[in-house]
DNA sequence: TATATTTGCATCGCGAACGATATAATCTGT
DNA sequence: ACAGATTATATCGTTCGCGATGCAAATATA
């Protein structure tokens, strides 16, 4: 090999995107019961923890670009989960808000966490060494969100 | 807040997620030099690796589904940067080959890992931490393939 | 208070990513 | 030898993800 640089093993991006592809497959299972993505799920969350926020503090928290998040959350209007609105005070600002039927959906989804860390975690991977994982990607995460900013 | 194991912040898959597209994002203004993008970037690296290998072969490495790469392929075909023919022994596979101009393309490539690195390594990720980072993605990667085979 | 700039969201187009499905070539068991 | 299963690739439709661009509301500045 002539350019060892070059390969895929040695290199930090290849294995975090194909994680990334292949843990959201483990999700699938469990969102589909519930009729959401993975991206709609992470909206979601957010929601759950704040409702009644503008698109713009949805797209920072999942660092998505507005082109991004305003079709997603269009999907998710459609579908019933949630209802979008102008702000009165701030007419550029669209308020999403929480309907019943995306309210709901949290009691269905709180057991998906645990069932999922149960079936990562692993003899070859502890909890504790996924915390560790966790960790250092939050730290690349706020080490890029601070360098491009 | 109800349900903990519901918040972004506590879950493994979200920095995950996250963080591929943000690396992804570091790769962008060495790739468009090159006129690729990163899935490309990865099929030229798995083909400057070995070349001439069917479809098959690539989507099992980048562990993507035929159905991914096949346009994929196609649009680098139309590139230029690769070719493909039905092999002769076996009439069902596609042989997948570099043309020159996708080999000419390494030398281009070559200086991205590095320069990719120094920028990610900084005094709150060390290049130990980078590496042991990289690591336990690859334990977990394997972990998810061999359970669900 | 006009004008310029910024902010917030949306639209468009393209390239992934993948489930469902199709099709032809190869292999397998009888 | 041949019907049925398997393998390799491709097609279709939907949902992201994002760069480029547009537009109206709000803010800053002259």
């Amino acid at each position: 090999m002539e350019f060892e640089q070059l390969m895929l093993d040695n290199q930090l991006c290849f294995p975090v995107y194909a994680a990334s592809r292949l843990i959201i497959r483990e999700y699938q299972p469990y969102l589909d019961n519930l009729g959401i993505t993975y991206p709609q799920y992470l909206v979601l969350m957010v929601l759950w923890e704040t409702d009644n926020i503008p698109v713009n503090d949805i797209s920072q928290k999942l660092i998505l670009n507005t082109n991004t998040v305003t079709p997603l959350l269009k999907r998710m209007e459609a579908e019933g989960f949630i209802k979008r609105q102008r702000s009165e005070s701030d007419e550029r600002k669209v308020i999403v808000k929480l309907t019943r039927k995306g309210k709901l959906l949290q009691v269905k989804a709180a057991s998906i966490p645990e069932s999922l860390a149960s079936g990562l975690v692993s003899d070859t991977m502890n909890l504790g060494e996924m915390n560790d994982l966790k960790d250092k990607l939050c730290k690349l995460i706020n080490y890029l969100l601070q360098k491009n900013r």
